[in-house]
DNA sequence: TCTGGGGTCCTAGGACCC
DNA sequence: TCTGGGGTCCTAGGACCC
């Protein structure tokens, strides 16, 4: 058996948690650049919002009243995460960080029968110490785990626990279940399962298993089993990610070869840190631009261009120089930017590249590690005390438009005197 | 007027080999 | 109408996740 732990309404129990008089209310958090709703308050999806709609659509009920905004805020999310996630690690044997707002649970060792009441003691601590409402799903696979997560967060009468593991439960879950709500079955093979006869989860689960491979190949049989209780997805734990992207739309567009060289510099900036933050360092480094697709009127261009170099970096004077290199190389004049970013991959271990650079210029190379460590050091507050003359002057967020934000309660010292 | 960001895995097809 | 048979590796794109 397996259980699933995940955090309600996220970002919204964020906001939340340090700002109670918003609790009842319909609140909805933007995605960067305050484009499109990425969370939703239980009142705002009674209310009929949809993830992924733009603000502007939802924008007069925000003027009238009826709804509440906020911009995102990830630093506050990224920490309230960590603190859901170190009060579950001390209660279960083992735990699996999914995503900012989920983990799997490993139960091994334990009583079954006492996991639905430890589950429920450690939601209820979990509220207590962060303010945080989680419900916990207990099944024998990870996708039926994810079903009885959805039973749990649903239905009060659950008290946040929903544990399947009997076949009767089971196959009762599953036909209550539509099959858009199945983990792995997406936005494509949704609609074609719903043509085929296959609206729920456990006509899905009925159909012939070889008819499944046929049609969905190896990863729609992986689900179909898992819905049959026989796991199929492994936890392979990722030691190192073998991608890192940094990428922002803008609040203007930007047409101007210099500007959009800064933006760039910025974005592989970050990714350097973030390299140099996980001890990797990468042999690619790709580069990509976008006009705005949504205004027909205007010329569109998507190009990419990657970087290949012979020995892996992390300094952020080789990762931006790459990027600059390969940013020059598909920049076109006459197109309106509304969108870039860059991407490391091909990632290694970086304290396995000493030793094995031939003909490399070990002294530079030293050099540059010991420039990044002192940028790491002073950028360590507000990540933006020194930077290189190719990155912009001001604050990388300028231009990224944030209207609704709330403070870093966790993080900056004025706002918990603010608070309190 | 306004429309996000960051990942993973799988597969088909092309390039190349003998 | 005819135009082999088998491999491997790489890459772009599709599909999925949050």
């Amino acid at each position: 058996m397996i259980a699933l732990a995940d955090c309600n309404n996220f970002f919204v129990s964020c906001e939340r948690a340090f700002q109670p008089q918003l609790e009842g209310r319909p609140v909805v958090v933007l995605s960067n650049n305050d484009g499109c709703v990425v969370a939703r308050s239980n009142e705002s999806k009674a209310m009929g919002i949809k993830m992924g709609t733009p603000f502007f659509q939802v924008k007069e009920l925000v003027d009238k009243g009826a709804l509440v905004v906020r911009s995102s805020n990830y630093t506050l999310y990224g920490d309230l995460s960590s603190r859901v996630m170190s009060i579950l690690e001390s209660a279960f044997p083992g735990i699996e960080m999914y995503s900012i707002d989920e983990a799997f649970l490993h139960l091994d060792g334990l009583d079954m029968k006492n996991v639905p009441s430890l589950s429920r003691d450690t939601i209820l601590k979990i509220r207590r110490w962060t303010g945080i409402p989680v419900s916990i799903g207990i099944a024998p696979t990870k996708t039926l785990a994810k079903v009885a997560n959805h039973f749990a967060k649903r239905y009060a009468g659950y008290k946040g626990v929903c544990t399947i593991d009997n076949d009767e439960k089971r196959l009762k879950a599953l036909s209550l279940t539509p099959i858009d709500d199945i983990w792995g079955i997406g936005w494509r093979m949704a609609p074609k399962l719903k043509s085929w006869g296959m609206p729920t989860a456990l006509d899905f689960h009925n159909a012939d298993e070889s008819w499944v491979y046929r049609t969905m190949g190896i990863t729609g049989l992986r689900t179909w089993k898992e819905l049959h209780g026989v796991p199929s997805i492994v936890d392979e734990p990722v030691e190192r990610r073998k991608s890192i992207c940094t990428s922002r739309s803008f609040a203007d567009m930007i047409t101007d070869k210099e500007e959009l060289e800064h933006r760039v510099a910025d974005f592989a900036a970050i990714c350097s840190r973030k390299l140099r933050d996980e001890g990797s360092a990468a042999y690619c480094i790709n580069v990509f631009l976008h006009t705005n697709r949504f205004r027909e009127d205007l010329g569109q261009y998507f190009p990419n261009a990657t970087e290949k170099l012979t020995v892996p970096v992390n300094s952020t004077q080789e990762v931006v120089a790459a990027a600059l290199k390969a940013c020059r190389g598909i920049y076109r004049e006459g197109f309106k930017y509304k969108r870039a970013g860059v991407t490391v991959f091909d990632i290694v271990d970086a304290n396995a590249v000493q030793g094995v650079l031939f003909g490399y210029d070990i002294d530079t190379r030293d050099k540059h590690d010991a420039i990044s460590a002192v940028m790491d050091r002073m950028n360590s507050k507000d990540n933006q005390t020194i930077r290189l003359a190719s990155q912009r002057r001001g604050h990388y967020a300028d231009g990224i438009r944030r209207e609704h934000c709330s403070g870093l309660y966790t993080t900056s010292i004025d706002d918990i005197i603010k608070v309190h």
